[in-house]
DNA sequence: TAGTGGTCTAGACCACGTT
DNA sequence: ACGTGGTCTAGACCACTAT
């Protein structure tokens, strides 16, 4: 009972760890409303409201909560969107879709907005994913992607112009099979991929972008595609929400 | 010049794009150190300190600041631990190593601390995974992965007990070639896996277990390996320091 | 031992969503 | 109009680290 340091745990991870407890044991399992305040929470719990905030921010981070103004703090219903990579990477599979990757969405849509497209000089790490020289010329292909109006993803395509010029993927729309599709038609269909991906806290830039809490970590994932001759064709850079995704790799 | 509200950014933003900005210009190459401590910032700025521990934690999260107890503030001296699928999955791979992951460390070594092996009843989650009845055996693997003597991975594999009893797969040296090989040598040789991942914060005793600041995002990941006759041979369950990591996948 | 980062309190103001 | 979450201030104490 002794012997031990007088604050062991701050009292931020008590109560978050108590709220974590309920969660979990499924005491808020009707409307999944936590409380209707944070002043609340403070009276409860006999602590600043400052130190409330500790807690729940902790609990947002971990995808459990979320703060709604005006309404209060409530379980998050977690409804990931799944992301596979393909199994087979077939030609058929490649005609039929916008994207390699298999989704399923449970009913839901996937829908491309705020599209933006202009012709530009490489930047350092484009050029050099892409084989280019620096300053070459590339299209790119920003854009965002909406699951039930709220925006999931930010992905960023580069393309050398000399390969896509003329093709429809220097438009708004692509046309059926999306990117790769045009890619095979020029002769240019990309065999072999390679990602790289790691996690991060968004900047605030970020955060406005993808409508994200404070405390929601990102996915940053960079794709390079090569033809059946090494030639990179495509590199697409992605911005995930993290809260929101749950990535498949088959192998 | 009107008509914007009056406070378009919070300050503990602005501060924080101010660092950003002097860090990725290179302002601080000389020893990497931003400040001496939270105060002077607090005073250069004129803010008080919450505000600017504010704009601090934002820039941990994103990876290019660490707090140094009593010598300051410090630009983080990134180097990646890389973690690659294979390209080709052959049995000579297999043999050579510990992982299938190809590990690229730098001249850095990547050690196997505090191995706990028991053999428990399978939770739900696990028996699932396994195609297991609920309650049944398991051999659980738990050990945590060092890099210069600093934690960046805490890993937890679960194998069926009928079908490594008495193999090195439940002592704490399983061997060379590691727990594949040894299941190769049962006959139940993983050929097929398939990775699920997402981000997120970690909880506290996550933090503790990797050291982490309250900032750091943790990468969650299981894997399930089959052998050829679609048996499932193995649940690993990976929580990976997001700060020190980038994934690769090539398909 | 001095000073730091982490924690906590008790206030306050504001923009904005709900009512 | 009201109350909320987000922001900010100005204090304070503590454990721990460097010296």
């Amino acid at each position: 009972m002794a012997g031990q340091p007088k604050r062991p745990t701050p009292r931020h991870e008590e109560i978050a760890e108590d709220l974590r407890a309920r969660i979990t044991a499924g005491d808020y399992a009707e409307d999944g409303q936590l409380a209707k305040s944070e002043d609340e929470l403070s009276a409860h719990y006999g602590a600043a409201r400052g130190t409330i905030r500790q807690a729940v921010a902790q609990l947002r981070g971990e995808g459990l909560v979320e703060s709604r103004r005006s309404k209060g703090l409530f379980v998050t219903p977690w409804r990931p969107i799944p992301r596979n990579s393909p199994q087979r990477l077939s030609v058929e599979q490649w005609g039929s879709g916008q994207s390699i990757w298999d989704l399923d969405l449970d009913g839901r849509q996937l829908e491309v907005k705020d599209v933006q497209i202009e012709q530009l000089p490489a930047e350092p790490n484009v050029a050099r994913s892409l084989g280019l020289a620096e300053g070459g010329l590339v299209w790119r292909r920003a854009r965002r992607f909406f699951v039930e109006e709220r925006p999931v993803q930010y992905a960023v395509s580069y393309l050398p112009a000399g390969l896509v010029e003329g093709s429809r993927i220097t438009q708004i729309n692509t046309g059926p099979g999306g990117t790769p599709a045009r890619l095979k038609e020029l002769g240019h269909e990309p065999v072999r991929h390679r990602e790289e991906l790691r996690p991060r806290m968004p900047t605030a830039a970020e955060r406005e972008l993808l409508q994200l809490h404070r405390e929601t970590p990102v996915l940053e994932i960079v794709r390079v595609s090569w033809d059946a001759a090494e030639t990179a064709v495509e590199r697409v850079e992605m911005l995930l929400d993290g809260s929101r995704y749950v990535l498949g790799y088959d192998f």
